[in-house]
DNA sequence: GATTAATAATTACAAGTGTAATATTTTTCT
DNA sequence: AGAAAAATATTACACTTGTAATTATTAATC
């Protein structure tokens, strides 16, 4: 795989109303990010080219309009991004990460109870894997 | 609080040798990052310069020497961090993140059986100071 | 005090980013 | 076909970042 350029923070913003619903015109990317985003038209126009230059936007020039639809996944492109998000601050390793939030006590007793939940789904499904 | 400007990648490698070992003089800071970064001594003196400049780093002229020191403490900036990287891209939220990766089967049953244990001394902390 | 040696400060420069404005091309009406 | 409208493409511009080289300043030595 080429790999592809770092998409970046108002990038990923577009991309993410791409994931969303595609394939969309550009006017249609406008709309869905006019309440999350103060960027005129322009500006998001820019970034949609970018993304496109980038390889992980693809657009087909159906008829009249075009369709702009994401030519990665947001679950392999969120994976990426916390890979290298782990990398940077905790060595690559997920269990640091919790164990300092743990320490600093940054964890409610709420959360702490839906992690259990999620793990206990998460251990049934790794040893059904590993079956 | 005056929020402080982004540390960027490259400086955030000078800061991390900065938070194992300070004061330390410019070229402490080069020996310690001679083994991890492939820098020119030039540029790890830009590098400190940028975060003096961002008042993330302070340096006191003692005598002959410029010794510097972290303006801010690895936790709270591991925190920012963090925290701009769950707002970004799972909407500010710790448990989403740990699903997704649940969902992807990206944790091992080991890893699993570690966050486990880390959550019960997590919890053990949030009862006891909830008291 | 002048010279040399350290050290820090300034300057450099291309690529990426945020944020658009302007220009060009294509499509649609009259 | 020509004008108007719509859409895309090109250009802009300042700031950040990675990566240094060059210059200026300070301290140490002869």
């Amino acid at each position: 795989m080429p790999d592809r350029p770092k998409v970046s923070d108002a990038e990923w913003r577009v991309l993410e109303a791409l994931w969303e619903n595609h394939p969309a015109d550009a006017n249609t990317i406008v709309s869905a990010l006019a309440s999350r985003a103060d960027w005129k038209p322009n500006t998001i126009k820019t970034l949609i080219n970018r993304l496109v230059k980038k390889e992980v936007v693809g657009f087909e020039k159906q008829g009249r309009a075009y369709l702009y639809f994401p030519l990665v996944s947001r679950t392999e492109s969120v994976k990426k991004e916390r890979q290298s998000f782990l990398k940077r601050f905790f060595k690559g390793a997920f269990t640091p990460m919790v164990a300092g939030m743990v320490e600093n006590q940054e964890l409610s007793l709420e959360e702490i109870r839906e992690l259990r939940r999620i793990l206990d789904r998460a251990e049934a499904g790794a040893k059904e894997k590993r079956r």
